[in-house]
RNA sequence: GCCGUUAUCGUCUAGUCUGGUCUAGGACGCCGCGUUCUCAGCGCGGAGACUCGGGUUCAAAUCCCGAUAACGGUACCA
């Protein structure tokens, strides 16, 4: 790609770069898919970066998930703190040093200063800006101290963040690949805290850092990050970089419109495997989230996404997420997956007992029925229960619609004889399904009044597969002694 | 409060740059019909939107101005 302003041939290189605080959310893998597609897009590489520079929130297992995650959804990447690559390391608690050079570079030149005001005295002004109405920043009060002075407090031991020093003067532009040219006046942009209190730096200085060093461009982010761009614009000009171009997603949202969070229910990204979605599915469905590819067709394979994204195309507004659309998604995936492939997925969801039960042939027939009516793997067990064990229902279901108990019985009765003399082998659903229905059709059984109670007999459900699949499945005994205690069941 | 972003069916969106072909197209969901013993699937059909107010123009979803609303930011969180 070209980086707009003077045409020159830049390497793409976009990141992932969540910070190991909880389970990553859809909302996360959301941006890491647009980082990825986009990255896959132009042949460039895709990393991961481990932002862990807030000590308070740190969780330690939240790495293995994140890492986790990404396998899951197959987007892999090509640097990270697991992959090595030629600008590790690729946690920013591995790199301290780094940021706190240039935290000191930016106080020698004048850019940035210590700053020895209390957590509570911040809060005071915060407090009594609010009160006044007028615009919440830091007042100033460390900006211009002596820096001699300063740096012989800092290094008498008292405890100091480090500030940068934003013009007053001025705007500052953000030409967004997204959404073109957003303009900032400085004076409303605070003196950014750089280096925290304990010596880590905070957000806007290790992106940028990181950002710089891992040649990252573009970089691609959600729009919460939009406001902050401007501090981050003249950091890279105080350190004397080139900053990369910038994407602002929109944000995707919670059925409220608010920004997807823990009280919209759980948004844990490794949720939807647990609850049996196709990582295919997921990927399909969060791709059109926010983006379109100006066609009518909604199913595109990975390798098709790869090909069409482009940043151009995706939109401005926020996008609910909306899990019926999903559902929809991973009920089709599910319907086209290979047999094989599919008793491979679904088996982790059935009791292992019941699955040791069949022969591998009528395991796969049995969970194909179950898909064919399934949205998500988790929902096949149920829709296979009344394949291993005898149905228990009401007598009265075996009636279809006003017909009664006599009647019931009779059909149900040359079931029984006809299916009797059909051979073992011969039971499948073709075959039983051209023998009862021309039985049926000769002797004018009746269609309803013949199958519905044969499928009941069967199932002992309002709602099934077909009786002719379900018998085929079962085979000859269990049929008929299914229908034989329905016979039972009747008199 | 201040700063910023956004605005087409309930939801995801096409159309907006380059005004007419838009009595606004597609998809999910919803409703109905058909296929059918039931469900699912499939096929067909229906209800359903340009945030509001001004302008410009022969003509505005599209251009201009002004409101409004929603969201995001406003942390020694990211």
């Amino acid at each position: 790609m070209t980086n707009g302003t003077n045409n020159e041939i830049i390497a793409v290189r976009t990141r992932f770069a969540p910070s190991p605080t909880g389970d990553p959310h859809v909302g996360s893998v959301w941006t890491a898919l647009f980082n990825w597609l986009y990255a896959r897009h132009y042949h460039g590489k895709f990393i991961l970066r481990i932002e862990d520079t807030d000590r308070t929130r740190f969780i330690a297992s939240a790495e293995m998930k994140i890492i986790e995650t990404l396998r899951w959804f197959g987007l892999d990447y090509d640097e990270g703190p697991d992959i090595d690559g030629p600008f590790g390391p690729y946690r920013q608690s591995e790199r301290l040093n780094l940021y706190q050079q240039y935290a000191e570079q930016l106080i020698a030149n004048g850019a940035a200063y210590y700053c020895f005001c209390s957590p509570e005295r911040l809060q005071e002004i915060r407090k009594e800006q609010k009160l006044r109405k007028t615009p919440i920043r830091y007042d100033g009060h460390c900006r211009n101290l002596d820096p001699q002075a300063a740096f012989s407090r800092r290094a008498a031991g008292e405890i100091a963040v480090v500030r940068l020093k934003i013009p007053f003067n001025g705007q500052t532009v953000v030409d967004d690949l997204i959404r073109g040219r957003v303009v900032f006046k400085n004076s409303v942009i605070d003196d950014q805290i750089l280096l925290k209190s304990d010596g880590w730096p905070t957000y806007h200085l290790a992106s940028v850092v990181d950002d710089h060093f891992m040649q990252i461009n573009p970089v691609i982010r959600a729009e919460e990050w939009l406001s902050s761009t401007p501090k981050q614009l003249l950091l890279y000009q105080a350190l004397g970089w080139t900053a990369p171009r910038f994407a602002h997603l929109p944000l995707i949202l919670g059925s409220d419109r608010s920004k997807l969070s823990k009280r919209h229910g759980s948004m844990d990204a490794l949720k939807f495997r647990d609850d049996g979605y196709l990582p295919e599915a997921v990927i399909n469905f969060l791709a059109l989230l926010g983006w379109n590819p100006k066609t009518n067709e909604e199913f595109f394979t990975r390798a098709e996404l790869i090909k069409r994204f482009e940043l151009k195309a995706v939109n401005k507004a926020g996008a609910i997420y909306d899990r019926q659309k999903l559902d929809w998604f991973n009920a089709h995936y599910l319907r086209s997956l290979p047999p094989a492939e599919l008793v491979h997925l679904a088996k982790p969801y059935l009791e292992k007992k019941e699955v040791e039960k069949l022969p591998p042939a009528a395991l796969g027939r049995v969970v194909g029925v179950a898909a064919e009516r399934a949205k998500t793997l988790l929902e096949i067990p149920a829709l296979t229960t009344f394949f291993f064990k005898r149905p228990a229902y009401e007598p009265s279901l075996l009636n279809w619609k006003q017909t009664v108990a006599d009647l019931t019985a009779q059909r149900i009765n040359r079931l029984l004889e006809i299916l009797k003399d059909l051979p073992a082998a011969d039971f499948t659903e073709d075959n039983l399904e051209n023998i009862v229905k021309s039985k049926i059709n000769d002797e004018k059984l009746g269609v309803g009044e013949t199958l519905w109670p044969m499928r009941v007999a069967l199932t002992g459900l309002k709602e099934s597969p077909g009786p002719f699949t379900v018998a085929a499945i079962l085979g000859k005994e269990e049929t008929l002694e299914r229908l034989s205690e329905a016979m039972k069941k009747l008199s």
